[in-house]
RNA sequence: GCGACGGUAGCUCAGCGGUAGAGCCCUCGGUUGUGGUCCGAGUGGUCGUGGGUUCGAGACCCAUCCGUCGCC
């Protein structure tokens, strides 16, 4: 069991903490993504730094390596990655999906051809199970099929059918302890009545939070708002929300103000291990060529070490000679980007200032990013060309 | 000096009679429970130079320049 308390709410956003048998979550929450027991490119204490108090871990990715018979040896996954706060596993219900081409599925789970050495492995609710306890993940979520999209809401219904049954042998494969909670995920695509049916199905199980599932698979924001509208009301409030895969900074805004408290994505990390940073401004692609002369730090207002320390030029310089502190500076900075809109939005919802926060944030991205050095004058430009040579 | 091989996009090269190509680079776009990926679009060439043969030459012939290697 993990227990979550509700502190405040604003309109249909809730601010809470979630306990776990390794410390607390202040929710909303962002869960970096660390599929291999590592964050890519960042020491742990780096990422906590950042603001973040849980990560992900991959139940397929360390099966297949290092094993979790290893992980468990070492102590589980908190002390063989060195990360010494809560942690969330992904079932592999995402590489049902993700790795179609690798995997049979049928009633009983999946077949996967491991994309390292062909091996096959087979992946049931119940090993995904076992495996989530032997890497010792506080909290351990359901195993299900990702619903590809599009899917016709007979295909729909197929598949999140069989992640309900799959859920309810995961329910009785899980054991249960202080701090440690399961979570079901909601599929159905964008069909209201089959998130309902869904929900429905998972409540009379019970679980400690509840995953919304197969989201951001291609559908755009648009028809994933409206599922949520359609599905948040049918969860219960006195338990965690935890969308899953999301997503960009106006998902996750629009998303906790629909009554989502948890969110994980790969965004901040992969984007920057390719150049793409994060502003309150929107998106910048450090590879362009616009950057390459650019004194000015990626974000004026920005504590990460890569905006207090680095010109853009030196970032773009960076990654246009593949130099690996170029992924590490952006991912540093991403993070702390996400984080910090994550505690922007705690504290607008503690205020009641939910909507003033949203139509800030709204005007910031739609500036988009300024061209040139805003009309520096000439000292204040020397000063910076001179704090970057 | 002689001989062989080579000179086609910024780089490495394919094309050897019929609308000049690929990979990389470069300029951009994409990436939502991560295979450090991957996908997509675009810029870019008087085919070393000058003649000739041919309806048509990057390709065949002659000359010439440059490079690499070998031999005197």
């Amino acid at each position: 069991m993990t227990e979550f308390r509700l502190l405040a709410t604003d309109g249909l956003a809730r601010r809470g903490i979630l306990t776990t048998a390794h410390g607390p979550i202040q929710t909303p929450a962002f869960m970096p993504v660390g599929t291999q027991a590592t964050v890519k490119g960042m020491l742990p204490e780096q990422v906590a730094a950042t603001g973040a108090e849980i990560i992900l871990g991959n139940t397929y990715h360390l099966m297949l390596r290092p094993g979790p018979d290893i992980v468990a040896g070492l102590g589980g996954l908190h002390h063989f990655m060195n990360w010494p706060g809560p942690i969330l596993t992904d079932s592999g219900g995402f590489q049902v999906m993700s790795l179609a081409g690798l995997r049979k599925l049928e009633e009983s789970g999946v077949t996967f051809r491991s994309h390292l050495d062909g091996s096959s492995h087979h992946l049931t609710p119940e090993r995904s199970i076992a495996i989530q306890h032997q890497l010792d993940a506080d909290i351990t979520m359901c195993f299900d099929e990702c619903t590809p999209w599009p899917a016709t809401e007979t295909q729909a219904a197929l598949s999140m059918r069989l992640s309900m049954r799959w859920a309810r042998r995961c329910r009785e494969a899980f054991i249960n302890r202080p701090g440690y909670g399961l979570f079901g995920i909601v599929q159905g695509s964008i069909y209201p009545m089959l998130r309902e049916e869904s929900a429905d199905s998972l409540l009379r199980e019970g679980f400690d939070g509840y995953a919304v599932g197969g989201l951001a698979v291609g559908e755009g924001q648009e028809l994933m708002l409206k599922t949520l509208d359609a599905t948040v009301p049918m969860l219960p409030t006195n338990k965690p929300r935890y969308l899953m895969g999301v997503g960009r900074p106006s998902d996750i805004v629009r998303a906790v103000a629909r009554g989502i408290d948890m969110f994980d994505c790969v965004m901040p990390t992969r984007s920057g291990r390719t150049g793409q940073g994060f502003t309150r401004r929107g998106t910048i692609n450090l590879r362009n060529a616009r950057h390459a002369a650019d004194p000015r730090p990626l974000a004026q207002d920005c504590h990460c070490p890569a905006c207090r320390s680095h010109s853009r030029a030196y970032l773009h310089h960076l990654f246009k000679a593949q130099e690996m502190l170029g992924p590490i500076l952006l991912t540093w900075h991403n993070l702390t980007h996400f984080q910090d809109l994550m505690a922007g939005l705690r504290a607008a919802i503690t205020e009641g200032q939910l909507a003033t926060f949203i139509a800030n944030f709204e005007r910031d991205e739609g500036e988009g990013d300024i061209e040139t050095a805003p009309n520096l004058a000439p000292d204040i430009a020397i000063n910076l060309d001179a704090s970057h040579v």
